[in-house]
DNA sequence: TTGAAAGCGCTAACAG
DNA sequence: CTGTTAGCGCTTTCAA
């Protein structure tokens, strides 16, 4: 056995106390029906004894752990990290987070299945994968609460970045610009789990040369892995273009330093030669001075974690739907088209 | 209530199979004494309702959550983002990850108590962190099995980087490219955890100086917060100085970051002029093509676990120390002092 | 205001 | 090999 030593229960406290643990567990939870001296005493007990109360005992009864879900795809590196982070910082006593980790698409549903099942949790935040038609079901089913954030889903509360604008802003801010050839370098639309943000950040960047009654051209829309290096690589194609585009648009930070490097090594100067724009405000943006688009991970944290405690308390809500509409933070990788 | 439809039972399987309770149980438990023929009847009725035994009830006997702990200040950005990352990767089923944010010593603490106090999981292992004289009796006496990473305790398991090694390598890199005037850019000594860190940096810096026989030269040794704009002032005032450095060490690659941002700003080419070197090796390091100090962060976490997996399966084990070797990445901010 | 007793879902003797 | 029974620690009627 791991716990060499016993638990202090409810009974030791009762007896030190003089009372039956059915008093003790009143004052635990804080029920009105104690005579103060009653209460004082149990409390000085509880002190006493170094007493806390198994969470797996009391959790029997109502079947909830005060734990809440967080799934997760752990690859996401910095965006992961900070929303993880804000959610800890606002998640309300006495909840805990438990941490579930859907590196495959298999493992996610495999993991939903077994929380739907065991139904101990109290509620559960599903942090930028999409939810599948059978997953959705299976969790109304279950009742658990349930919150996406980064994603949407009609029957269950959402929150999330506006893709779409946050890129139309992005391109359109190139556009006042004057720039009229923009490259766009995208992430990938093809990923195991089907995440739509690719998808978003396109139709943005198309949005931006649609009202603005731009042709755009396809020749040079370009897909990577949302990588560095796969952007510094195309970024040399863009370079070496007869035609060349005055502006590279990336759907990532890490893409625009892709592109940044491949400026430097082919000698154009940024940005007066070519403007780059990145998206995401990374940590290190500042740093290079990129033009770039911001989300607010505290606010996306705040929202998600409001909205799931409203589930909890009144399971009968309706589903709210909110889009967290990213800033543009002009710094010095773009400029004016002369 | 927050779950709605109430949860299926091990005597809903029992029921459906024919058979009592205790089987199923056995069967869940894959014990060998029960029928073969009997065994795939509880099973299928387990497939049938789609039951997943309740780990609150189950634990309740056993005292024990299938949940491993991790308590963690949050604070520490990328540096715990990838240990968090790669437990999770290794942590073995069935256990989930219960994320703890010590975000101050009181936090810390009152965490700590409370899970030594509840006994519900299965190990802990706390990150960074070091443990009080106090909180190290309760976790002894609590019997929960624990690990430290990123830190050390005599009567605990412990896996670190060797900070005091890491630095010295990085300090007699330097000193073997002929420099002799290196300033030292660390981070706090003093913060509300007190944490060795920069205490160990500094030694190791020593070491090398030490080891070379070289006097050092105390008016050259700097601290701020570990930041970057810390240093970057920090930096300034260095460039400035009559008798310049021709080396600057920093503990972190933040801070490295800055002086490289302050040596661009004062026009003094990097590593012509003057080589800086960071630690940490973050994830854009590579991109600014900095000298620094790599740390393992897959193995750091891969002997946690098997530490904290050795602990619970055998209490008894006495407490290993394993101290990590960094590993020193010469990139192009250094260069051999002409 | 407090106690007695039943029960949450599962496990572990102990019989048979 | 399988059923019976008695808890694990806490909560919650129902009485007193």
């Amino acid at each position: 056995m791991a716990q060499t030593h016993k638990k202090v229960t409810i009974y030791d406290v009762a007896r030190l106390a003089g009372v039956t643990a059915a008093t003790v567990s009143r004052v635990i939870n804080g029920k009105a029906n104690v005579a103060h001296e009653t209460r004082e005493r149990v409390l000085k007990a509880i002190e006493e004894l170094n007493y806390y109360p198994s969470p797996l005992a009391s959790g029997l009864h109502s079947h909830q752990s005060n734990q809440i879900g967080v799934l997760v795809p752990f690859f996401f590196g910095e965006f992961f990290y900070k929303v993880l982070s804000h959610i800890s910082q606002v998640i309300p006593f006495p909840y805990e987070l438990v941490l579930y980790d859907a590196a495959t698409p298999e493992i996610k549903t495999h993991t939903l299945q077994k929380i739907f099942g065991e139904k101990k949790l109290n509620g559960l935040i599903v942090i930028s994968l999409p939810l599948l038609k059978e997953e959705a079901f299976l969790a109304m089913q279950s009742g658990l609460p349930l919150v996406l954030l980064d994603n949407v889903h009609p029957s269950f509360p959402s929150v999330y970045f506006d893709n779409v604008m946050g890129m139309f802003h992005a391109t359109q801010h190139l556009i006042k610009l004057g720039h009229r050839r923009i490259a766009l370098i995208n992430g990938a639309h093809e990923d195991p789990f089907h995440l739509e943000v690719a998808k978003h950040r396109h139709e943005g960047y198309r949005l931006a040369f649609d009202m603005a009654r731009i042709p755009f051209d396809p020749g040079i829309m370009f897909v990577n892995d949302w990588s560095r290096a796969g952007a510094r690589f195309i970024a040399h194609k863009i370079l070496k273009m007869k035609n060349r585009p005055t502006a590279i648009m990336c759907t990532s930070d890490l893409q625009a330093i892709g592109v940044l490097e491949a400026c430097k090594e082919a000698g154009v100067a940024v940005p007066e030669e070519i403007s780059v724009m990145g998206y995401d405000d990374m940590d290190f943006a500042d740093f290079f001075g990129l033009t770039t688009v911001q989300q607010s991970f505290q606010t996306i944290a705040k929202i998600a974690l409001d909205m799931l405690m409203e589930r909890i308390n009144q399971p009968g809500s309706k589903p709210e739907k909110v889009a967290l509409m990213p800033t543009l933070i002009v710094r010095k990788t773009t400029r004016e088209l002369v």
